[in-house]
DNA sequence: CATGAATGAGGATTCATTCAT
DNA sequence: GATGAATGAATCCTCATTCAT
């Protein structure tokens, strides 16, 4: 299950890339306003500087586009971790910068990522799995780092909290823009990080209890 | 900003009460479905069991069906919550007894807390901040418990992480219904409560290298 | 072709007569407001102060309340000028009193009028013919009345001018509700009187040009 | 406050002309037989020979048709009225020409008269502006004849009884049409118009009571 | 007589998509 | 390849009227 292909009736695949890309910035600006339903073929049209008709010359249909925007938001995400995740030995120093740096990319990317988190659903079942896909490969990567933080003894976790934890940062990353709404009256992003992380790696029990 | 009232055509208040709880039930199983947008009014009439125009009786737009809906289910999450969660002095028993009812009632009411997680961005900028609300006292029923253990001792964290461990907590509770596609082929309720449990008190550190 | 009857499911004469006085009030302002198509059943009912099954007790349907309103309506004007003008032998001051009378009915009743004078047209085919007949009834008050004037001498008039100026008076009247917007701006009453009167009377020439 | 533009999702601004006519057309009709309420967005659509979207491509609302409608009468009316009215000195000649030549208008164009008459009310306060300004001028056209023909001493008349028989010359016209329930009966066009200009002009004294 | 809940046909408007130019 | 006019199914909502209580 690669990434999913959509037609386009232009054969020349440079000007796809051009007028898709075009296409989905105008996208994800129209739906973080007004979501994926309320925007319209036509303003995404005339946001992206071409017509209907050309629109349509590089999609099939609305949806198409939801799945382009989602492809992109991941692939751009992912672009940036990369750049700045070396993929070395595990220690829980690369797990915190790890953390510190995705958080970051969320941060930066927040009105992109929040649209993906409210919108993916809108996808049909046929897409949807292809972007589910990206998800689980990027919690992956958190996975294997953990997991090889553990190998070199650095964290004491089963297998299964493993993959928890990886779900965990995640969904705490997200969390950052669904509930910014509460959250960015309480903490700057360096403090949500700190303590995300140290809530994340150290608990929260009281030493003379434990 | 108490609960937004909704008007309706009709007077008896009891039997307001009736006909919405039937026209929220349908909609839930609807929106379950097809989603909020893709749910038509007629289609909700139909499964409550009454005519279109009885339903404009009872509301005065779609989105009213939604505020309803997500003000009956937040309704639902809390009374659930109250009947098992004794509001005594605190303690981390007290912290893990409420995590576990929570999940377990997040788990019984998964398709109505996945339905409202997904849709309340349509509700407009109006309605929106009654929602908001309600998410946020159930927040604080969290943030009351664990500040009281503090308090108690039994836990060491400062009043900032306090607030950010009731919002992981409810967000976890939810993360088990809008992550259901990868959690569920790994954990089951139990197994995720005792994990999730596990990570949010004790963090993951191996204790030989704190 | 007396009074068109409107049946009534209550017996009761007397309260008919005045559950309809209430009703034609109530509709007289709300069609005055917003027209009678944009007007609402059940609004009729409210500002009468019952309900809207009480409301379907005293007519048969929608376009009945306007029936009854054009009615009421052409009662009034009939009346009142019917207390003013005793229908003496004619004069030429006997119609300019009349004139005067009349246009101090539509200023009395301007919104009824305009109300009359604008909604008419939505009676269906059945009911327009009494109403129009009314209208024929006012014009042959005048009618009658210049007639006489011209028998005494008065007026230098043959039958189809006198007929043509007893509608010309009574468009005078309504014009001064219909094109308020514009006369109000120009004159009092007591000046649109004066001056129609004269016009209506002695012409316009320059009597060095008859 | 010159001619309020209604915009379209169409852009070729001679094809808006043409649709836009066939609209108005097929609308007036409809208009005429029953009414601005009672006729439907797609009866206008379907008599005008496009789809309902494409009715949708070229007005916003259906409000719009009926200000296209009554815009288009009054232009109508107005260059049929320029066309045969020069516009030179004042005389009572020219007067009773441009009174036989609007009547003429006014009979030819009847369904149309009639139709702006009954449904102006229906426009929004917004719309109604315009449309009166429309019936100000037309009135203006009659004003300014007048006043040339007092200026040539032909007619004795101050500036007020000028405007007023401006006035009383429109609505002597639009009475033909909205009055021919009854003067159809009684009067040719011809007789109408003879009659009429010698009652607003003589007036009815028998002038041996001057 | 009075009430008001229930009904559903009907109406205005939107919008994804197509296709001739 | 690009354009944008045309389409019509789909959708939300209104409101006159009925009838059981």
């Amino acid at each position: 299950m690669a990434r999913k292909e959509v037609p386009s009736l232009v054969k020349d695949e440079k000007l796809i890339q051009k007028r898709r890309g075009e296409m989905v910035k105008a996208a994800v600006n129209l739906f973080k306003e007004n979501g994926f339903h309320r925007t319209t073929t036509r303003e995404i049209a005339k946001a992206s500087g071409f017509s209907i008709g050309t629109l349509y010359e590089y999609i099939r249909s609305k949806e198409d586009i939801l799945y382009l925007v989602c492809d992109s938001i991941y692939e751009g995400v992912r672009e940036k971790l990369n750049e700045q995740i070396g993929m070395t030995e595990g220690s829980i120093d690369h797990v915190k910068k790890a953390i510190a740096v995705y958080f970051n990319v969320v941060d930066e990317m927040q009105d992109e990522v929040l649209v993906m988190y409210q919108e993916v659903k809108s996808l049909s079942r046929e897409a949807l799995p292809y972007v589910l896909k990206k998800e689980l490969e990027m919690t992956e990567i958190f996975e294997e780092l953990i997991k090889q933080t553990v190998e070199q003894g650095e964290l004491d976790l089963c297998e299964e909290e493993v993959k928890l934890l990886a779900h965990n940062i995640l969904v705490h990353g997200q969390m950052w823009t669904f509930r910014r709404w509460s959250l960015r009256k309480e903490y700057s992003l360096e403090e949500y990080t700190k303590m995300q992380t140290h809530l994340l790696l150290n608990g929260v029990k009281n030493k003379s209890f434990t």
